[in-house]
DNA sequence: TACGGTGCTTGGAACGATCAAATGGATCGA
DNA sequence: TCGATCCATTTGATCGTTCCAAGCACCGTA
C-alpha cells in the first residue's frame, strides 16, 4: 500500500497537518522539524493522494484541451505538436492535460462548463479562435479561466488572455532571406479576409517596401496544392524567382510547379510540418513550445497576451536543386 | 454549490446509500423508489463528484495516452487521429482521457507506472509498437491493464492485447482496385525488416499472385520523397502502369516522379493523410474510428486481440489527371 | 507578574462518495 | 409459531487530504 500523510507523520513524530504544510507551505514549518519531514518523505517514498487532495480542495490542476476534428493535415499536425508541447510544459508545471472532443463551439462549451464545474479541469485553452469566436464571451461571462491560442480579431470581443505567433514577423523574416539572394520575391497567400492570412501577406510586403522592392507579384488561392501550382506558373511567368507562401500545403504546389517547369527557385513554406522536411523546402516554424510556454504562464495570471515570434527554418535539400535556400543556409543571420 | 448525495437524498426521502446504489446499482431498487430517486436527480441536477469517487474507490475511469514526438508529419497527423478516435470512444463509455509525455520507452514506462500508481489513469494505450518492444513486457510485469496499438512482431512477448490494422489486406486491395483497370502494377515499400512494411509488401505480392500476374516491380527505399521520386523513375522505366505504395510520404514522392515524366499512372498511398487529400490521390485509409473502438473494448477484458480491415479511400482529382483512379472510383466496389 | 504577540504545531471536522455490516419486513416451509 | 431466506434500505466507518480554530512555548514590554 501507498504511504499516507499520517504514515509520513508517525514516521517523522509530527503531526499529519505539520507534514502537509511542509509539502504545501515549507516557510512555516521550522527548519529542523522540516528536514526530518522531508527524510521521511523519501524514506517511504511517499506522493500525495492527488485524489484526496481535489475532492478537499476541488481543484484539479488539469488544463483541458479539446481535440479537433482533424480536417486537413496540415493544420491537424500543427495542433498537434501545440497539444505536445502544452503537455511538456504544464508537466514541468506539475499539472496534467485532460483532452476532449466536441462537435462544434457550442458543444466545446458545453463540455467546459462541464469539466469546469466538476472540476476535472479548471484551466482551459482554446485553440483556431476565429472571427467573433463564442465561445470566448462565453467562457469569459462564466468565469472559467482559458487562454487563447490566436489573437482577437476583432474589437468586440470580451477582454481575455490570448497568444498568438507574429505571421507578419514570420514572413518578413523569409521574404528577407529571399530578398538577401534573389530579387524578385513573390508572395502565394490566401484571399483577403483571414486574419492570420493578412497578416502574413503583410510581412512580405513589410519586407518588400524597406528594401524599396515593388510588392507586386501577388496571387491568393485558397488553401489547396493544386490551386497553388497553376497560381506559382502565373508567378513565375511574371519573372518571380523565390515565393513566400502563407503554408506549406501551398509551398507544396509551388513545388509541384517548379519540378513541371525545372526551375530552380526558392521556396519558403510557413508551419514547418512534415511536409517541408520531407520535400527538403524552407519554412517558418511558429515554435510552438514558446507558445506553449506563454500559454501556460497566462493561464492563471490576469487577461494578458503574448506575441510570440516565428523563426525561419532554414533548409536545404541536395535534391531538389534550390542553391538560393543553400546559400541563405550557408550565410547563417546575415539576413536582415 | 452542486448537489450531493445527500441532498438527493434528502429530497427523494431516502438514505445516501439507496441514491448511490439507484446510480451505480439500479437493479438492486425498488422500481418505485428508483423512480423517485432519478426525479430528485433531475430536479436537482444532480451529478456524482468524481474525485470523491475515485478518492473512494481509487479507480479513475481514465485511459492515459502517450503523445509521442512528432518527428516526421505523416506518422503524426496518424496518432493524431487516432487519439481523436479514442477520446471519442472514450467519452461514450464515460471513461477520460489523460496524456502525457516521455522521452524514450523507459521514461515512458516510469511514468505510465507514476500514474497508474496514484491511479489517475488505470488503463493505458501503448502506440507505435516495435520489435521487441520493452514496453510491453514491463507493463505485463506490473499488472497494469494496456492495449497495444500494433501486433507483437515477435514470438517472444508477453500475452497481451491488441489491435493492428490489416495492412495486407489493405494493400491488397489497393493492389485489386488497380488491376481491375491498369495491368502491370508495382510496389514501392520500405526495406525488409520492418513488419508492418513487409505486410504491406505481401498485400500486393498476394494481389498479383492471385491474379496470374508476376509481381516483380518492387522497390524498397527509406520512408522519404526524394529517395521515392527516383524509385519510381525506375519503375516506370521498366513499364509500370500503377503504384502502389507503403506510406503517402512514398506516394508523394511518386506523384513527384509522374509530375516530371508527365505520365499519368494511378497511385495508391496509404495511411489517407491530408497530403493524399491535397493532392487527391487515393490512400489506404486505416479507419481509425474502428481501432479505437477496439481498443476500448479489450481495455478491460482478457488479453485478446483484434485485427481492423482498413479501406481503400478512391480518390479521383480532376487535376492531376488520374483517369484510372476516375474510373475505379465510378466502378464502385466491383474490384473484388 | 501579567499581557499581548509571534512562531510553530496540533487535533478535530469536513470534502462527498462507497464499503461493509446491520436492520426491518415480507415470504415460506417445517 | 418459529426460524431461515430474501429483498430493500439504512447506518456507521472510511478513503487521504486540507481547513480551521485552538494550543503551547517563548519573547519582549509594561
Amino acid at each position: 500500500m501507498r504511504a499516507t500523510l499520517s504514515d509520513v507523520a508517525a514516521q517523522a513524530g509530527v503531526s499529519r497537518q505539520t507534514v502537509s504544510n511542509a509539502i504545501n507551505t515549507p516557510r512555516i514549518v521550522h527548519p529542523a522539524t522540516l528536514e526530518r519531514v522531508m527524510a521521511a518523505v523519501d524514506a517511504l517514498g511517499y506522493s500525495p493522494n492527488l485524489h484526496a487532495r481535489r475532492l478537499r480542495t476541488s481543484s484539479a490542476r488539469t488544463i483541458g484541451v479539446r481535440l479537433e476534428p482533424v480536417a486537413d493535415g496540415v493544420h491537424g499536425v500543427l495542433l498537434d505538436r501545440f497539444l505536445h508541447a502544452v503537455t511538456e510544459q504544464a508537466a514541468r508545471l506539475d499539472r496534467h492535460v485532460l483532452v476532449f472532443t466536441a462537435d462544434d463551439a457550442d458543444d466545446e462549451v458545453a463540455t467546459i462548463r462541464s469539466l469546469a464545474q466538476r472540476s476535472l479541469a479548471d484551466a482551459f485553452v482554446l485553440t483556431s479562435t476565429d472571427h467573433r469566436d463564442r465561445r470566448v464571451d462565453a467562457l469569459a461571462d462564466s468565469g472559467i479561466p482559458f487562454v487563447a491560442f490566436g489573437r482577437p480579431w476583432d474589437e468586440g470581443a470580451a477582454p481575455h488572455a490570448w497568444v498568438d505567433v507574429d505571421g507578419r514577423a514570420g514572413t518578413r523574416e523569409a521574404t528577407e532571406a529571399c530578398l538577401a539572394i534573389g530579387d524578385r520575391v513573390a508572395f502565394l497567400g490566401w484571399p483577403d479576409g483571414s486574419g492570420a492570412g493578412d497578416e502574413r501577406r503583410g510581412g512580405w510586403r513589410d519586407a518588400m517596401e524597406a528594401a524599396g522592392m515593388p510588392a507586386n507579384l501577388d496571387r491568393a488561392v485558397e488553401d489547396d496544392p493544386a490551386e497553388a501550382q497553376d497560381a506559382v506558373a502565373e508567378l513565375l511567368a511574371a519573372g518571380a524567382t523565390a515565393i513566400v507562401c502563407a503554408s506549406d500545403t501551398l509551398a507544396l504546389g509551388a513545388i509541384g510547379a517548379l519540378s513541371r517547369a525545372d526551375a530552380a527557385v526558392p521556396v519558403v513554406g510557413f508551419d514547418d510540418t512534415g511536409v517541408a522536411a520531407g520535400l527538403g523546402f524552407s519554412s517558418v516554424d511558429q515554435s510552438l513550445g514558446d507558445v506553449a510556454a506563454a500559454v501556460l504562464g497566462l493561464l492563471h495570471g490576469e487577461p494578458d497576451h503574448r506575441l510570440v515570434t516565428p523563426r525561419l527554418h532554414r533548409r536545404a535539400h541536395p535534391r531538389w536543386g534550390l542553391p538560393a535556400q543553400r546559400s541563405a543556409a550557408a550565410d547563417g543571420k546575415d539576413a536582415s
